[in-house]
RNA sequence: GACCCCUUCGUCUAGUCAGGUCUAGGACGCCAGAUUUUCAUUCUGGUAACACGGGUUCGAAUCCCGUAGGGGUCGCCA
């Protein structure tokens, strides 16, 4: 059986870290089936039918942010509203059928009775007071609302895939809007419809959706359609162990993105928030495909923990390719410098990157250590640097920048194999020399070695430095 | 409050379905050490958990019951 499943975010708002692991569960169930089952489809549906919410440049950003991801969908995007006729027809079918009932009950009348309800400490249901009335008793001027016949007696029972079978006594649901006054579809009818139509045969969610999923099913039975299967996936939690929501410290995709997190690393962060495969914790898109299954999904909720967000991050960096890192800092640096970095800039950073990314976790990480190649002359020495370079100091490097000007071969191994026969001349340790030296060269007191920095800074710029600093004395 | 769900190191988790190989493994964090021109990387070692109480069993992190704690849902929102 080809496997279908489906996103379906409501726009209003960006597309927070929870949907995106959700989007990304989907994805992966959809993309190992199609590799190893009889096929797979990944389908987005933006649920928009809340018109006072929904806003197009939310729809922008849902799909800005799983682009960003790489979760791309099969297909168009369906947008929920725009098949409201449908549902319409849908709740028509429901009503010839016998399966539901125009319930003439006001939003005031309603919301009084829950009032009541909780005053006497009851907990609110809908009595069905229209369920088996005459439709000559409704009453002349209000506009029903239509409600699903819900089965009173018995019990639901959702096979989840992932929490196993939960079951509810039909006694606690009670009958449904389908329906509004207005003539607009609810939620509960739309994702059914909708669902159905798709042929999604996987409803992968948030565990919040778990108690719709017993009235989905109501809804799937009075229709007579098959239930497709249920995995409700944990919840993701603040730090505070409760719900994260964008009400609740949630932060869209983008700012990772804007923090300096790849997206190959939240997404491997956020698949091993619920999921894993034995140990193993650094895993690759094409791995994850291969291996990701619901039955590997646990059942408790996880805490956002951006420690080790950030450590697998660093991990990323330290394994991503230079020219796409340069990419990635340009807007910072240009920025900084207030224009675009010139070509050979770009290619000195590159040439630097080797030795910059192994000291990053993050981009704007990057960035700050990058300045050390963008600055110009005469560069600045921060407190620290300056303090390296006592008279002791620029003595020495008086002799460095001598010896590195009669040096025929620039190159790491050429410079360093001088100063460290300076060093040994000199008695000096190799601390002596070096600190110095990167201070002035980078301004300072942390670098990648000091002669890869020389290298990638060449020999006029490197020469210019650290004349620069030895013609004060 | 009602209904539903969850519970292994501080955090993410392996192990639970098929009880013994678990004096509970890995990762992040933290601490210490090694390497070293700084920092970082890397490597080595350490820290730290089966929520609690009963039961079943020769044997329970694993099965059963209860308790506690946490979470989710209770809209003419999605």
């Amino acid at each position: 059986m080809t496997v279908v499943t489906r996103f379906a975010p409501s726009p209003t708002g960006f597309l927070h870290i929870g949907g995106a692991r959700t989007a990304l569960f989907n994805w992966l169930f959809a993309r190992h089936h199609d590799r190893h089952g009889d096929g797979g489809k990944y389908l987005l549906r933006v649920e928009d039918t809340d018109r006072k919410r929904s806003t197009e440049a939310a729809v922008e950003a849902i799909y800005d942010g799983l682009q960003w991801l790489g979760l791309d969908w099969d297909g168009e995007a369906i947008s929920q509203f725009s098949r409201v006729e449908r549902h319409r027809a849908a709740v028509e079918q429901l009503l010839a059928d016998g399966h539901a009932y125009n319930c003439y009950c006001t939003p005031e009348e309603l919301a009084e009775l829950r009032a009541e309800a909780r005053a006497n400490g009851q907990r609110w249901r809908y009595d069905g007071r229209w369920r088996d009335r005459d439709p000559s008793d409704a009453p002349a001027g209000v506009a029903p609302a239509v409600r699903l016949k819900a089965p009173p007696d018995g019990e639901t029972l959702i096979e989840d895939l992932v929490q196993g079978k939960v079951r509810v006594a039909n006694g606690e649901l009670d009958d449904m809007i389908l329906m509004r006054a207005d003539g607009t579809p609810t939620y509960m009818l739309a994702v059914v419809v909708d669902d159905h139509d798709m042929g999604i045969t996987h409803v992968i969610r948030g565990d919040d959706h778990l108690t719709n999923a017993f009235r989905q099913k109501q809804l799937f039975n009075a229709f007579g359609w098959d239930t497709p299967a249920f995995a409700h996936i944990p919840l993701i939690h603040g730090a505070d162990g409760a719900k994260l929501s964008k009400r609740h410290g949630a932060l869209g995709v983008d700012a990772y993105r804007d923090q300096g997190f790849l997206p190959e690393a939240l997404t491997n962060y956020l698949l091993r928030l619920g999921w894993s495969h034995g140990d193993d914790e650094i895993i690759s898109t094409d791995e994850a495909i291969s291996w990701f299954g619901l039955e590997n999904v646990g059942k408790s909720p996880a805490r956002f923990d951006v420690e080790k967000l950030t450590a697998l991050n660093g991990n990323y960096i330290r394994q991503c390719d230079d020219h796409r890192l340069v990419e990635l800092i340009l807007p910072a640096l240009t920025i900084e410098l207030g224009r675009e970095p010139s070509q050979p800039l770009k290619e000195r950073l590159e040439r630097g990157m080797r030795g910059l990314k192994d000291r990053a976790k993050t981009v704007p990480e990057l960035v700050e250590s990058a300045m050390l190649y963008v600055h110009e002359r005469r560069i600045k020495l921060n407190d620290k640097a300056l303090k390296l370079v006592d008279e002791e100091a620029q003595y020495r490097l008086q002799s460095v920048r001598d010896g590195f000007a009669a040096l025929d071969q620039w190159t790491e191994d050429a410079l360093e194999a001088w100063v460290k026969n300076f060093a040994e001349e000199t008695g000096t340790k190799m601390g002596k020399v070096a600190q110095p030296l990167r201070a002035v060269l980078t301004g300072t007191t942390v670098s990648p070695s000091i002669f890869e920095v020389l290298v990638v800074l060449g020999r006029e710029e490197s020469l210019g430095r650290l004349g620069d600093a030895v013609d004060d004395a």
